[in-house]
DNA sequence: GCGACAG
DNA sequence: ATCTTGTCGC
């Protein structure tokens, strides 16, 4: 057992080097069970990607993370194979045979003693879904804004395009360069994108934004758009590429459901081959959310998505010249 | 090779 | 999200 808790909100990357520099010589652990003493196993694939870039290979230990199948897995970069992976592990005492760690279960080191983040933002996000208003409680609609972030490595850039509802004309944008170095890990996108979003967004009153990923249709109802809503007490709607928990009922439909837990949640709105799946951020009724998407919708998307998006990618580009 | 868990 | 030539579709 283990009880650390840091006082404040750690980096992800130096607890996934913390977590592997536990590993004991002689044994091995797998990217999900550091995820797994993260707080959540889906964030795998962000620990594979962060020990990636480890830059003290023999200090921090990352030859002894590999696959859940048991397979080695690729060192120091994907090019170079898993040659020297196998050398630093049969030097350690650990046999592979055959690409895959002999007597794998019992070399796996699973006793970590990190911090698990990933807990406290769950339940984190269970205290917003909680605070989720399904309702329209904002006056006369008069602008609605697309938020949406682009990146280069750590840089972020942010924009937020803001356009008159009955007119559908911009009437502002906006963008910020920032750092972020909260990795992508499925269900915490809010995590990573919502501190830059939230430095866009000044409570213009008769404004609805929407946000770039989903809003309540999300495994705990938490999506980045709720967050950012409760969070700024401002209505929002989920506005995603492609959807992340829930079930299209007619896939080739204009316009069909999304069902979770046998309820509609979500609607899906398609135009030719791009579709844009719409939830409640809060503030918002389902009802609401999806008439202003549909009115907004060019390409697929929301205009102000669309632009915000343009926007961002211009400014990274524009930066970077 | 398939299926795939927002960005 | 990004890496990126030529390609695809409206
Ligand atoms: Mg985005």
């Amino acid at each position: 057992m283990c009880a650390c808790r840091t006082d404040t909100t750690e980096d992800i990357a130096s607890l996934v080097y913390q977590a592997t520099s536990q590993i004991p010589e002689g044994m091995v652990t797998t990217y999900g069970d550091i995820a797994t003493a993260l707080g959540d196993r889906v964030a795998s694939r962000a620990v594979g990607e962060i020990l990636s870039k480890n830059e003290h290979p023999l200090i921090v230990p990352c030859h002894r993370v590999v696959y859940s199948t048991g397979e080695v897995g690729w060192y120091g970069g994907r090019d170079k194979g898993s040659e020297r992976k196998i050398e630093l592990l049969e030097q350690e005492g650990v046999h592979i045979v055959g690409g895959k760690v002999q007597d794998f279960a019992t070399r796996r080191f699973r006793d970590f003693c990190i911090d698990p983040v990933l807990k406290w933002m769950r339940d984190e996000q269970d205290r917003m879904a909680a605070q989720v208003i399904e309702e329209d409680t904002f006056g006369k609609l008069e602008y609605i804004a697309g938020l949406d972030v682009s990146y280069e490595g750590e840089n972020a850039f942010a924009a937020i395009v803001l356009m008159d509802w009955e007119h559908m004309k911009m009437v502002e944008e906006r963008t910020i360069q920032c750092k972020i170095t909260f990795p992508y890990i499925p269900t915490f996108l809010s995590y990573r994108e919502a501190p830059a979003i939230r430095r866009l967004i000044e409570k213009r009153p008769g404004a609805v934004y929407l946000i770039d990923g989903q809003g309540v249709l999300h495994p705990r109802g938490a999506g980045i758009a709720s967050r950012i809503g409760v969070g700024l007490d401002i209505p929002t709607v989920g506005a995603a590429k492609s959807v992340l928990v829930g079930s299209v009922q007619d896939v080739d439909a204009d316009s069909s459901p999304i069902l979770l837990d046998g309820r509609i949640r979500g609607w899906a709105l398609r135009q030719g081959s791009k579709a844009t799946y719409v939830s409640v951020g809060h503030r918002v009724s389902l009802d609401t959310a999806t008439r202003i998407c549909s009115r907004a919708l060019k390409h697929g998307i929301p205009q102000p998505l669309r632009r915000a998006h343009e926007l961002a990618n211009r400014a990274r580009r524009e930066a970077s010249t």
